[in-house]
DNA sequence: AGAATGAGCGAACAGTTGTAAGCTAAGCGG
DNA sequence: CCGCTTAGCTTACAACTGTTCGCTCATTCT
């Protein structure tokens, strides 16, 4: 085996190890250095070959998540061709991703208000993408002035996350509940968005 | 000095300790027993004769950040009744409440995702108290079922709090724009929801 | 072939943490 | 006024933390 592919083996190790270890009662925080090395295999120091500290694995974790979030959004896309439902496609893709990878979902929850200004300004440049695909789909569809889709997008877009952390604290019975109640959000907003950008006919 | 008079004074040394040594970098979890009985003058162990252990501090803590709230709702309905504009008012009266209190915000704000269960639920129950008050006050002024009132309710709820995490972390000169976007955000809402419920007009 | 690189290791160190045990002394109830 | 209660203290311990240092030894480069 390669020098450098079993450099990028046991790093991949590491950070399997820090995402394993992130759960419902335990954030990234609270993982230390010497228990996700114990995870990965390898002497607390050997962590040092591949991360300068756990801020900087910090880092790579929240990029990995926002990774799969953008993959997330290219699936959404193609159900939507197909499906047609733009709004309720679009939820279902997302709770589906929350329910199947919480631990990667609650990493960025969490972090989105988290101890570290590094840590917030990388999740928010993660939610920044969603916002910003999303307001230009919104330019497209309405006629609404730049400033307006983008406000009415970053809403939209806090409603959705802010369900996904609902539905992990809730019974599984209850994400339909959650997810039609935040459909039904959604369409006030772009009902409502509607009406303010052509004034006279409301 | 009355004993009991001691004991809660010291009690109250304790509190404001972990109250004053929360800030943008330090989150509750990160605050050590002996660090708080340092602040409080006292020695770690007599911590214990006054909490079980650091976990019943912090609920403590969550709830005398839900009492500033509350108190603060008091307030702001003080000013619409002087004032008349309600939407603007109530998200003035709370922006001034996360910028003057940011500590005891950010506590709401990060255990409302932090990993005790426990704490989460605590906050949610804070947060449910203005919904339901807001929910009431839309059931009232507008044509609305219960269901829907909720429903809208806590999207506004949820974008305001939101706007009140992203004041942290923006520089003041911000604060008029945050401001001003949300409450095109709620007045959307209002419309939109207005609109469904009289479905025939729009 | 020989030298250089660098991933991984073990031992060690100085801190910090939560908590148990037992003592002191001040306030309280009888 | 005496005995009980109890807030607060000191001491102590075992468990963990991040990080430094110096070593080995397989891969890579020349």
């Amino acid at each position: 085996m390669s020098r450098a592919e079993q450099k990028e083996r046991t790093r991949r190790a590491i950070i399997n190890a820090a995402f394993s270890q992130l759960s419902a009662d335990k954030s990234f925080a609270s993982l230390s250095l010497r228990e996700v090395a114990r995870e990965a295999g390898i002497a607390p120091t050997s962590f040092y070959r591949h991360f300068a500290d756990m801020d900087e694995l910090g880092l790579t974790l929240v990029d990995e998540a926002g990774l799969m979030l953008r993959q997330l959004m290219r699936q959404a896309r193609q159900r939507i061709e197909k499906n047609g439902s733009v709004i309720r496609t679009s939820i279902e893709t997302f709770m589906e991703f929350v329910t199947g990878n919480s631990n990667v979902f609650r990493l960025l929850l969490r972090e989105r208000s988290g101890t570290s200004a590094a840590f917030r300004s990388a999740v928010a440049r993660e939610i920044q993408h969603f916002v910003a695909e999303l307001a230009e789909y919104l330019r497209k569809e309405t006629i609404c002035p730049d400033e307006l889709a983008r406000a009415q997008a970053e809403a939209m877009v806090i409603l959705v996350f802010h369900t996904g952390a609902d539905a992990l604290d809730a019974p599984p019975e209850q994400y339909s509940y959650l997810t039609s109640r935040t459909i039904t959000q959604l369409r006030w907003l772009a009902h409502g968005a509607a009406g303010y950008g052509r004034k006279a006919k409301v």
